[in-house]
DNA sequence: TTTAATTTTTAGACAAATCTAAAAATATTT
DNA sequence: AAATATTTTTAGATTTGTCTAAAAATTAAA
């Protein structure tokens, strides 16, 4: 498997979560910042190995060992991030470049001793959950900020946007997985968030609120 | 720096140690696996970058910044080795393959990171220098056991050869870095040597004596 | 439901890294 | 020093993944 056909199939992978009736030529391409004709190219490549359903203007779908491959190469991404935070120093937002290119390492006991040292975590730095070697995954329950009623007690558990100027944004906030905030009032107008955070009101935009997950 | 320009710059670098008078087109070709055509043609890419000095038909040389470069990638390749024999429990035999495809992460910050992590090892699993982040790398005199003289007691350093074979060789006859044996006795005609090892005498072909380094 | 807009695919081209086969330069042998 | 062998380079082709521009199919709008 070449690197490209994993991040074609990694994008897939991520896409059918969002569109489960068949994902689109454009939006893999937008995805990949490459063209909708090389897109086309690639889901013809990907056909032949049987790694993807493909029927011309039709939308696409993995198949079961195209899932599989996909979420071993999502595994290999997150337990690298992993890796860098706990191991190196990183911070959440240093990481994800990275494992883009440590996820096409080819070894497979490489990454079942990795995930040994790291003691088999669950979650990722960002919250995600870490298929394990079988590729299977352990979904939680989790809800964006903005769909918390007020007075509710909340902890962070994750991020849906996962971009470096989110992850930064949080930091100077000093909001991490674990912080535990209450929801204090809420705009009509806007959808703006009043909550209170280490005994301190914060004030948070409605994209704010729903790009941050918490239990 | 492509994948396949670091693989050039790494070999070059590593010929150039043996050959002074500048390095073959057909010794690059064999330790690439490839063919003297092709390493022609990268030969131009990288003297067009100034890693290399090439001129037809004569000899190559490395550049300053081309020794640098091919420092680095040899820096990440035994740092990587160090990681996967320190920390993920792999043996000295199984390291190589996957660090050559670890060398070519392009972080900086990561490289210094696991170097940090690694409490800033001088020596790879097979006792070969790490250069530092400048490229300086640290040479202790050391001697083949072939060229050790009778009587002495020894302890092995390092290999010359690190192929899986010998690697595997060494592990059955519980020779690894550290170990301590005594040269006994030394057959004329064919350059086998009796050693002695953990209080047991050990018989040895003159290609394993020449590929054992000691101190 | 015909027209217009959008999406997707095809056709042909290109860059990187490789190859084969043949030509040119260098090295070795007689 | 001429003949032979070896090494290296050139010329032209191939593969992978990409691109542009145009054609075809699908979707949305009038």
């Amino acid at each position: 498997m070449t690197t490209s056909e994993e991040n074609y199939l990694k994008v897939i992978y991520h896409l059918s979560n969002l569109s489960p009736k068949g994902v689109n030529t454009n939006a893999i391409a937008a995805m990949l910042d490459t063209k909708a004709s090389s897109v086309t190219d690639m889901l013809k490549k990907l056909s032949d190995k049987e790694w993807i359903h493909y029927q011309k203007y039709q939308g696409v779908f993995l198949t079961q060992k195209g899932k599989l491959n996909a979420k071993l190469i999502v595994r290999k991404h997150r337990l690298w991030e992993v890796f860098l935070v706990e191991k190196l120093r990183f911070s959440w937002d240093e990481v994800h470049e990275i494992a883009e290119e440590l996820e096409h390492i080819q070894s497979e006991k490489l990454i079942n001793q990795l995930d040994h040292f790291l003691n088999y975590p669950s979650f990722d730095p960002h919250g995600d959950p870490i298929p394990n070697a079988k590729g299977e995954i352990i979904k939680i329950e989790k809800q964006l900020v903005s769909e918390i009623e007020i007075g509710k007690t909340i902890t962070c558990v994750g991020v849906k946007d996962t971009s470096v100027d989110f992850l930064q944004y949080l930091n100077k906030q000093n909001i991490s997985l674990g912080t535990k905030m209450k929801v204090l009032e809420k705009e009509p107008f806007d959808g703006t968030l009043k909550i209170e955070i280490n005994n301190t009101v914060l004030v948070i935009s409605d994209k704010i609120a729903n790009n941050l997950y918490v239990k």
